[in-house]
DNA sequence: AACCATTACAACCGCCTTTCG
DNA sequence: TCGAAAGGCGGTTGTAATGGT
């Protein structure tokens, strides 16, 4: 907050004693006529007079100005940010209401970390208050190793990007309009992110229940499901703000309820949840089933990385801003072979969301080579073919050594399938760059682990014939494909089948 | 009562975009 | 057209208040 220069200055300087500081302190504490340096910290009450004065005075903006005018020692970004976030007369002061919450948390699952978008909407509220808000609420959650949004949320969210393509929520109010115009079938890729972030993945308990299509409606490609999958990776710039074409697939509404139908089990925020009518059994959950069916532990990071600290939970919210493993142009071909030595899953990300230039080594078409568009529409088309004719075999580890060695359970002997216009590269993520050393749980067993399959079935998997199920779809994943993971769901979906 | 953890809040920083001369 | 200034935004940090042990 305070500038170092000033930190001494602002402890001495508590809330309790602030404001008595007078204007003429006020003006004459930092520098007159903007010759001194300029005043850091929290501001007096004599400070708040003077703005409020030349705002009267002058109006809003010229910020710069009010520093040679009111003779105030501060910046002039500064002083925005005071009358922006306090002095407004049209500001709400206090708690957030139930409602105000839950727009929070609406928008936030439809915009993502726009403040100030999220702001616009919220008469009175600032930017400021809001973010604090949610980042509060996060960390609660992340605590708690609760979803991020509430069950119904993403039910909107995704029944309105059924509804509208566009992944926005119907909520009716008409001043999403912004989201909802538009002839183009563009998710803003936040909202995807959001979606996943949501939690229902956070954990993935679940993970192999969540139907295809909600999967891809909350954004399988984004960066976010690897940020909750793979959470331990060097943290990087993240790109400020990926607008990411992704189509909506079709998909009920009945497919999506399941996957709330396991998670009105967890809780979602306490208070909020509270006062949103949702269930909050979750922390019981979190007590008593601390491990879970995906194999993984309950508030651990084992499920994708056994060396990373076991003593957090993956939340949705987490922040962790991946390295960008940007795919090398000079590495044709060269799907599973990364050229960084410890790339991410934002990998996944750029090569799934990567124009198609090329075609793999194996001859597959790749993401880069057919669009992600196709691909998604292929897979959906393969998705239905398969409803009618089951896939014999579809793991290929034979483009995979790696994973082969890996994968000593697996019963079959796959090809992948060539035509998919998705190449390989998941595998190399998988392979690569699951827990290493030191972890907690053996790398070979990294792919076994996230599928559930070898570990624990008898914790909390009780139902062989599931335990079975998830053998199979263990067994039909092709971990050499970008699209591994929503073979997972789609896997899953025809499970559910 | 002391200590610690958490929460809520305020403010700054750096980057990006927009505006203007 | 270009560069500087201003404005805007999101991320981060620091601190007081509060609650629990």
């Amino acid at each position: 907050m305070m500038g170092t220069a000033n930190k001494s200055e602002s402890k001495k300087m508590s809330k309790g004693n602030r404001d008595l500081v007078s204007v003429e302190e006020a003006k004459a504490g930092g520098n007159v006529e903007g010759g001194g340096p300029l005043k850091k910290g929290p501001w007096t009450s004599a400070e708040d007079a003077i703005l409020v004065e030349y705002v009267k005075k002058h109006g809003e903006g010229n910020w710069n100005a009010v520093q040679k005018h009111s003779g105030l020692s501060r910046c002039g970004k500064s002083c925005r940010l005071r009358w922006a976030n306090h002095l407004r007369p049209d500001l709400k002061k206090g708690a957030f209401t139930p409602e105000e919450e839950r727009c929070i948390i609406e928008l936030h699952a439809k915009m993502g970390n726009k403040w100030a978008r999220m702001a616009a909407e919220l008469p009175g509220r600032t930017d400021n208050e809001i973010k604090n808000y949610w980042n509060t609420r996060i960390k609660r959650l992340q605590r708690s190793g609760s979803p991020i949004y509430p069950p119904d949320v993403c039910f909107q969210l995704m029944n309105g990007s059924e509804d509208n393509h566009m992944g926005t929520l119907p909520t009716g109010d008409t001043h999403h309009h912004d989201l909802l115009q538009g002839d183009s079938i563009e998710i803003p890729v936040v909202e995807l992110n959001n979606l996943l972030n949501s939690g229902y993945l956070s954990y993935s308990p679940k993970f192999l229940d969540i139907p295809p299509s909600s999967m891809l409606k909350q954004g399988v490609s984004s960066s976010h499901t690897y940020d909750i999958l793979f959470p331990t990776m060097h943290p990087l710039k993240r790109l400020r703000e990926s607008e990411t074409l992704f189509p909506c697939l079709d998909g009920s509404v009945s497919s999506a309820l399941p996957v709330f139908n396991h998670y009105m089990d967890y809780t979602c925020d306490m208070k909020a949840a509270e006062s949103l009518n949702f269930s909050s059994s979750f922390d019981q959950d979190l007590n008593t089933n601390d491990q879970l069916p995906f194999g993984g532990l309950l508030g651990s990071h084992a499920l994708l990385n056994g060396n990373s600290s076991s003593s957090e939970p993956i939340s949705g919210a987490m922040k962790l801003e991946l390295p960008s493993l940007q795919y090398s142009e000079t590495q044709p071909g060269s799907w599973g072979k990364l050229a960084s030595p410890l790339p991410s899953l934002e990998s996944v990300d750029t090569l799934i969301q990567s124009p198609p230039t090329e075609q793999t080594h194996s001859g597959c078409l790749s993401p880069r080579s057919s669009g992600l568009l196709e691909a998604i529409l292929y897979e959906s088309r393969t998705l239905k073919d398969s409803r009618k004719n089951p896939p014999q075999e579809t793991l290929d580890i034979s483009v995979m050594p790696d994973v082969k060695k890996r994968l000593p359970m697996n019963p079959c002997g796959t090809d992948g399938d060539p035509n998919s216009p998705l190449g390989h590269s998941a595998a190399s993520v998988f392979s690569e760059y699951t827990p290493v050393s030191g972890s907690s749980i053996d790398e070979h067993q990294s792919v076994e682990t996230m599928l559930g399959c070898d570990a624990m079935p008898e914790t909390v998997d009780q139902d062989p014939s599931h335990y079975l199920v998830k053998k199979e779809i263990s067994s039909q994943i092709d971990f050499t494909r970008p699209d591994a993971l929503l073979d997972l769901c789609w896997f899953g979906h025809r499970n559910e089948h």
